[in-house]
DNA sequence: CACAATCTTGTTATAATATAACATCACTAG
DNA sequence: CTAGTGATGTTATATTATAACAAGATTGTG
């Protein structure tokens, strides 16, 4: 295992994920409190359930969690609370999955940067700073002025690499 | 204008369209010879709408299109055509658009680079090479295997850089 | 407190994107 | 020519996302 704590958490089956959760929350709290953001209860769930899934998930699935809790459950709900977090920079989308993961990372938000399994789902978000000033001065050299960047690689990740033997 | 081709050819607005498509039409005919594939009616013509759009087209797009050259135009219709010509490496699906483009690189297909403008919707496709070497180096000290990479840079494209003036 | 302004949520409806499942047709190899 | 495969037709439905407007909650200010 690598020394620094973030880069193969996600590969980590066994990782404290209930400290994690609530890491991760506490961090949003702050933030929020730190910019006048208003993290409703709403808001707050949405986020709690992806991070607690810890995988990728879709509108459509937090719909029926937030029932549970009591709350509204028609789709503009939901989408609002993800808009709001991707906004903000608590969740980042992945467009080829059409789906949602807490954001790890202290890096701007404008450039993602994730690893995703094809076999086992888990998603590491990864440090986009090398790749995303190679990309700036390609495009640049290009005349093309880049302001946001998505990179998705798909892959086999460590721990189903091991497992397959 | 740079030297090379390709690079600025979907940045220019009065690049010899025709031609273009033509061109890349007698490619897609000639592949699909040598591997023994059958580029139908169907996704000759679907092939075809998208070059001579030159821009992203997203799948219902086509359907009509379809319709008015007499053909079944039921949404399978063109996703099928649609899946034969990514497979094959013809056209290629940009994740956060929904939308297909022709493919115009002669690079590994696995590995795509998308320059979107944000403010006339044109895309350019970029050379992989760098960035795809850097990738899977940073995927692979992380224990992933890389298979697949997608970039999408967003940003302003040189000519509306130059009419924002 | 009262009130206005703004932000957030509720609610209904519908748009936009994509696939399942099965029937039929067409091409190709033997 | 005929069985097997691949391609298309057809109907239905699943999945993802947003529009539009009403109602409620919070905040700042007099």
């Amino acid at each position: 295992m690598p020394t620094h704590e973030h880069p193969a958490v996600a590969f980590e089956a066994h990782h404290d994920h209930t400290h994690c959760v609530s890491s991760a929350m506490e961090k949003a709290q702050a933030i929020c409190k730190e910019k006048g953001l208003r993290l409703t209860a709403i808001r707050e769930l949405v986020l709690k359930l992806i991070w607690t899934s810890h995988k990728p998930m879709v509108a459509y699935d937090l719909l029926p969690e937030l029932a549970k809790a009591g709350f509204n459950s028609a789709p503009p709900t939901v989408y609002r609370a993800l808009d709001f977090l991707q906004e903000h920079g608590l969740v980042h989308r992945i467009a080829r999955l059409n789906a949602y993961i807490g954001c790890q990372h202290p890096h701007n938000h404008q450039h993602v940067f994730f690893l995703i399994c094809n076999q086992c789902g888990h998603v590491q978000e990864a440090d986009p700073t090398a790749p995303a000033d190679l990309l700036t001065d390609y495009a640049a050299g290009l005349g093309f002025k880049a302001q946001e960047q998505t990179i998705e690689v798909l892959g086999t990740c460590p721990s189903c690499l091991a497992s397959a033997t």
